[in-house]
This record gives C-alpha cells, sequence and structure tokens, in this order.
DNA sequence: AGGAGAAAATATGTCTGACATAATAATTCT
DNA sequence: AGAATTATTATGTCAGACATATTTTCTCCT
C-alpha cells in the first residue's frame, strides 16, 4: 500500500494534470478563469488532444474544472474543489505547503480521528486490533529511521479509520496520509520528533484493546495535540531555515 | 448552485461512467476484477474507445479503478474509493441506497457537523451568518413545499460549513448534498417531515448567532438526531411499502 | 434606433484508425 | 528444468476529421 504516489507519475497525461492542478492551485489560473483550449494546452505541453482531454477529465471528476461545448473550459469556484481527495491533496501539498494549510488540516483530523477511534474501540473486531497492533510494532522497529517508520505509522491510523466500518471514515484515510506526508517531509529538522509520538500511539492501542470509547477519545486527541504541536514548531523551525538560506542568497548575491 | 445534477448527463462519456460506476457499486464487478478491455467496452456501450478512455480517466480519478499497461483495468480495493465526492455518492446512492448507506452517512455528519457548527460560531463573519439566516428564511417560506425546501436546507448546512473557513469542512459538503438528497427520496413518504426540522435549525442559527459554539455545537447534534431518526423511520415505512408492493405483485401474477 | 431572428464562427464532444510501449505469455535454447 | 529470447496483447499516445452546441455577428424588420 501507499504507492499512489507513484502511480501515474511518468504517463503523460498524468503529467499534465498535475501541473494543470497546479497551475489552479497556486492561484496562476483562479476560479472562473476559462483555460486556454484543449489545442492550445496540447501543443503548449506537446501532447496529442486526447491526451489533454483525459487529463482534463481527471480534473473534472475531482471537481477542479468544467467544461461547456463552445464555451470553453474553466475554473470551478473553490468550493467546488473535492480537497478530501489523496492525489488532490498531494498535488497541494506539493504546491503550496502554507501554515494554513497544516492548521487545517489538523483542525479536521481534531474532528474526525478522535471520534473515529472511539468507535473503533466498540465496534472494531480483534482481527483489526491485531493489524493496529502490528503497525504500531513496525512504528516501534523503526527505531529512529524516519522513512520505515512512517508506513506503519500512516497504517496505524488507517487501521483505526478501517475499524469503524464506516466507508466514508474510510476515505477520510486519504487526508490523514497527506497529513503524515506533510508532517514526514516536515521532520527533517527534527528527525527525533516521529519517535516521541510511540508512546501516545501506544496509548491509543491501549485504550482500544480495552474497549474504553472514552479512553481512546481522550488517548487520540492527545496524539492530535502532539502531532499538531510538532507541525507548528517544525513549520518556524522551517520558516527560519528558509529565511537565513535567503540570506545567505542575498550575501553571496551582492 | 446544485445543479450538478445534471451536469454531463447526456454526454455520453458521463454516461458510461456512471454505468460502469453502478456495476462497480453494485458488486457486478468486485475489487480485483479486471474489467472488460477498452475495445470491448466501446463496443458494448456502442461508443469510441477515446469516449471510453475519457470515462474510466474519470473513474480513476475518484479512486473506482486503476490500469496497468498490457494488464489491462481492474477495479480497486473499497479502501481506496473517495467515497467523499459528490459524484460517487450520488451514484451510489441511486445504485444501493440501503439503511446501512443512511447509517454510515448519519454517523460522520454527526463527527462533523456538530464542531464544525461549534467552530462556525467562533469564527464565522456576520456575513456567513447572514447567508445561512438567508437559507433559513428559504426554507420557512418554502413552506410545505419539499422541493422548495431542499435547496435551502442544503445551503443552511453548507453555509455552516463554508462560515469555519477551513476548506476541508467545505468539501465535506458534498456529503452532505447526498445525505439531504437521500433524505429528500425518502420524504415522499411522509411530506410533513422537513418542515419539522425548522425550529431545529433556527435553534441553530440562534446559537450561532449569539456566537456560543458550545450551544451551536448542541443545537446541531439535535438537529442530527432528528434527521437520522426521520431517516429510519422513512426506510422502514418504504421497505414496508415495497413489501406490500411486491405482494400485491406476486397476487397479481398468479 | 433598437430589438428579434437568422447565419457564421468556434471550442468542446465524438469517431476512426494507426502506431508505441510495457507487461505477460509462449517459445526456444542451453 | 530453467534461463533467455521472442511473440503477443491491452493500455498509452498520436493524428485528423466531423458533429454539436453556444456564442457572436450580422441582417432585417418594426
Amino acid at each position: 500500500m501507499a504507492k499512489a504516489d507513484s502511480k501515474d507519475s511518468q504517463q503523460s497525461s498524468g503529467h499534465v494534470a498535475r501541473e494543470v492542478a497546479r497551475l489552479i492551485l497556486t492561484g496562476v489560473w483562479r476560479e472562473g478563469t476559462t483555460l486556454p483550449r484543449e489545442i492550445e494546452l496540447a501543443s503548449r505541453f506537446s501532447v496529442s488532444r486526447a491526451s489533454i482531454r483525459e487529463s482534463l477529465s481527471l480534473l473534472k471528476a475531482k471537481g477542479l474544472i468544467a467544461s461547456k461545448q463552445k464555451a470553453g473550459t474553466h475554473v470551478r469556484a473553490r468550493f467546488d474543489w473535492n480537497m478530501l481527495d489523496e492525489e488532490l491533496l498531494n498535488w497541494t501539498l506539493l504546491a503550496l505547503p502554507t501554515q494554513e494549510f497544516a492548521k487545517q488540516i489538523m483542525e479536521v483530523r481534531r474532528i474526525v480521528e478522535p471520534e473515529a477511534c472511539a468507535i473503533c474501540a466498540v465496534r472494531g473486531t480483534d482481527e483489526d486490533f491485531a493489524r493496529i497492533e502490528r503497525a504500531y510494532r513496525g512504528m516501534d522497529a523503526a527505531g529512529m529511521d524516519r522513512v520505515a517508520y512512517a508506513e506503519p505509522d500512516l497504517q496505524f491510523h488507517r487501521g483505526i479509520l478501517i475499524a469503524t466500518g464506516n466507508d466514508f471514515l474510510i476515505a477520510f484515510g486519504a487526508t490523514v496520509a497527506a497529513a503524515l506526508r506533510m508532517s514526514f517531509n516536515l521532520s527533517s529538522t527534527n528527525p527525533g520528533a516521529p519517535r516521541k509520538s510511540l508512546p501516545y500511539h501506544r496509548a491509543v492501542l491501549d485504550e482500544i484493546w480495552a474497549r474504553n470509547p472514552d479512553g481512546a477519545r481522550q488517548a487520540m486527541h492527545k496524539l492530535m495535540d502532539l502531532t499538531e504541536q510538532n507541525i507548528v514548531s517544525a513549520m518556524s523551525r522551517q520558516r527560519k531555515k528558509d529565511a537565513e538560506d535567503e540570506n545567505a542568497r542575498t550575501r553571496r548575491a551582492r
């Protein structure tokens, strides 16, 4: 699992979709903008019109754009964008990993995951719990290796969502995945941070095994607190580092 | 707004996508199934391969399927389906409006909307509130007209989500829209039910205007309770009616 | 002049047929 | 029998054409 990132990376239609999405997400093509006609896009990206149409079809599915015969293709209102879509989330992450984005994604996680955790504790099967336990062991085994830690971490959170048996909560896993990816990217400035969350995961797991919904909710809440804290501090570190780099570049330039 | 339903209804590629989605959602083509090759699909639906590819591109974007060169196109695991997507939600609603689906969708609404409501009360602007107020007035003005009631009802709930300023909560509006559509379909057996929710909406709105997050959360919670109650009773009525119809058909047949 | 209605222009929607590419299946050789 | 090589095949991409639905322009009449 979690191989979704490399899915269509080299496919040309996927490449075009990603690039058009980037232009929209970064605001180069704002809401309501009519984008270049298909033939023009085709020549700009050096692909056939058919490929362009497949790419646009993908973006239509995610609510980013809409087409009307003769009238052209335009960027839809932000409200219609399906931000809970995994690819869209990743593209956003790549295009503008702002603090605002981090704040928002943590806000929803804080709403959804503790409740999902409570439901999991009540409704989950022992096999569900065993799967989450395995994910926990994987995190533990990873030690200080950030890369090895990331995958079981995602499996842990996804396992809880899956255990709820609620298809919509399960679909929310895409959002969690994006959040964890963001955390991972940020953790380069503080390699020890991920590991610190291990005991908090253990606490969640213990409450689940005990089939204690209130405890599970609370434990997950604490984990969310820690995660947000890590992200915020990592981002301020990142900003500081960026500023220094910028500074150095400027000094060198003169 | 809310014209999303007729978006691609007559477009042939949209028709194909919907039909293939139906086959997947109803389990005719289960997870892991390799679906017919594109040429075969093209001849089956009497459209060109290009159109088929655009349709499949749409379904790929929603996580339903994935293709690999030579290996074919297969149905992805349920876990990867983006059930929070508006179109997918509507297709599911049309394909299998089961009680299980209703239960799950209400479970997430119950998790998300009260919290969103609390955030709205704290963070929303007066213009946001005015928009929600307008939606309320629209519901009131609709009287017993189910059709006229539906649109402002959606605007009411969507307005609260928008007021949070959180893009992910806003995207959750698609799920709410699907839920309301389901309620609407069910309300044919009990035309008075929608109107009964009016005072509950008023209570939510009052708490929001008062900028009282706890009260807003609680008021929305009560509204969710009522809504779920309506859905459950409507579904049991529906089942009863279906059974009677079935009975009548059988009697006539012999 | 102004508005209704007809005609032209144009961007998306669809079709056809071809070739490229990569993963699989079959075949050959050691 | 097993490894290496050669077909096979379904998706990926391309090119050019025509269909269709709006928009825009033009024309004509009041």
